[in-house]
DNA sequence: GGACGTCTGTGCGCTGTCGAACATACGGAC
DNA sequence: GTCCGTATGTTCGACAGCGCACAGACGTCC
């Protein structure tokens, strides 16, 4: 789709370093593709490698033993995948899918664990993502009590529109039920009440959103506070 | 009801400390009593001080614009109430809700957050813990969608007692229900089949486990998920 | 241009939980 | 002992989402 090379930058994350560790990092840094599906992380499984998204959008999946999933948090260019390469832990419980093809920077995980240990603003850079990640599970807790497949379905689409440059989304009917951890009955169900009113069109694994006000209005409150709170903890975007 | 001085130690992170640490912590640690529904912490207010529970348990609890809420984590004797302290934010979205009465220590965020700066190994220490915590997020986040009302107040049941010394919990079905994000009439029946089971005997606020193993086999793949992460990710609990 | 795989649409009965209304029971305060 | 507040028991219809089965519809590859 995209072979335009990205700008590594483009990532909150990286675009947040102090320029000496700008400078350090970017040749630590590769540029990699990553194609719908591909699995970065899988549970239990030692970490290779943290990836800086950004035009790819990958999901923490939280799989259980019946087979039921549930997304637990959604990475794009505001994060880094692989927290658990500083918290300690080396591996996590959860899958790391990519949602949305596209790129990322990857570097290895113990190269990466050393320059966290050169310099505190990056790792206090690092720490308020953290916050940002928690923020958005617990909300997804909350969220799948309480609210209907319909209000998750915008607020997905509204995550995963912020995370992208343009409108339209390349994604099943099929990979958003895997991700809410629904049927994709629902999800077709649901897509279809929203086409009716005009906020979205779709077609086999394209979704182009119409009405971004209005998939904001029939989203649940759950979109906004992850929102502003990433607004709050996470370095600016660069504009384009 | 306990009045006998709990051992700072018996929480696990402060057992964890390094001895210098330890030595130079004991002094700034103020032993608190924390009744039953008392807030810790408020959503969006800024954290003054962090709690290391002994004997008390504390609800992370994510609040809705519809009163409707939902525990995204627990802290007890193994954690700390109040890791946006050191992650950044000054302010967490949900609010820290004591759930059973009892003991915890207590210290000033901007002290803690000092005393953070000085040592490595601890900050590593409560990296890991952060990590057991989104564990237990996600594992709430597919647990709300996917588990039965009775695995999970089977999970939650085995939660708390974990995190206290003997088998008598202190909870009305009300605050259960709060906890889960469910209606008190659901946990009032889900409790009866247990009773009727034999695996636990209730009254009015007290609830006595009668057959652990039982409980166990009726809860979800959630309880030990979480239990056996933070077995890998904490410092071992210090006998009686 | 035909075949096959992928993506989407739609129907059915079933079940778990909700929302509401009400009944009972224990326990402390006076 | 009486009263009142808190905790628990029970029942009802309503409904969102499930599981299943099957039917189109579009794309792609030979």
């Amino acid at each position: 789709m995209m072979f335009i090379a990205s700008d590594p930058r483009t990532n909150r994350l990286l675009a947040g370093l102090p320029d000496a560790e700008w400078q350090r990092w970017l040749p630590l840094l590769e540029r990699v593709e990553l194609p719908y599906g591909r699995t970065l992380h899988a549970p239990g499984a030692a970490l290779e490698q943290v990836y800086f998204p950004t035009t790819a959008i990958v999901a923490l999946l939280q799989l259980l033993e019946d087979g039921g999933s549930s997304a637990v948090a959604m990475v794009g260019n505001e994060g880094i995948v692989g927290v658990s390469a500083y918290l300690g832990g080396k591996s996590a419980p959860w899958h790391a899918v990519v949602q949305s093809a596209g790129q990322a920077f990857r570097m290895g995980a113990q190269t990466f664990r050393d320059e966290l240990k050169r310099s505190d603003l990056v790792m206090r850079l690092l720490l308020r993502y953290t916050q940002s990640l928690i923020t958005q599970m617990a909300q997804a807790a909350a969220c799948n009590r309480h609210h209907s497949l319909d209000q998750q379905l915008c607020r997905w689409l509204l995550l995963c529109l912020d995370r992208l440059q343009g409108n339209v989304l390349e994604m099943t009917q099929e990979s958003i039920a895997h991700a809410l951890g629904v049927r994709r009955e629902g999800v077709a169900e649901a897509a279809h009440r929203l086409q009716e009113a005009g906020l979205i069109r779709y077609a086999r694994g394209h979704i182009a959103v119409l009405d971004r006000g209005g998939l904001q209005r029939r989203s649940c409150e759950c979109y906004a506070a992850v929102a502003h709170e990433d607004e709050r903890l996470l370095p600016e975007p660069v504009p384009a």
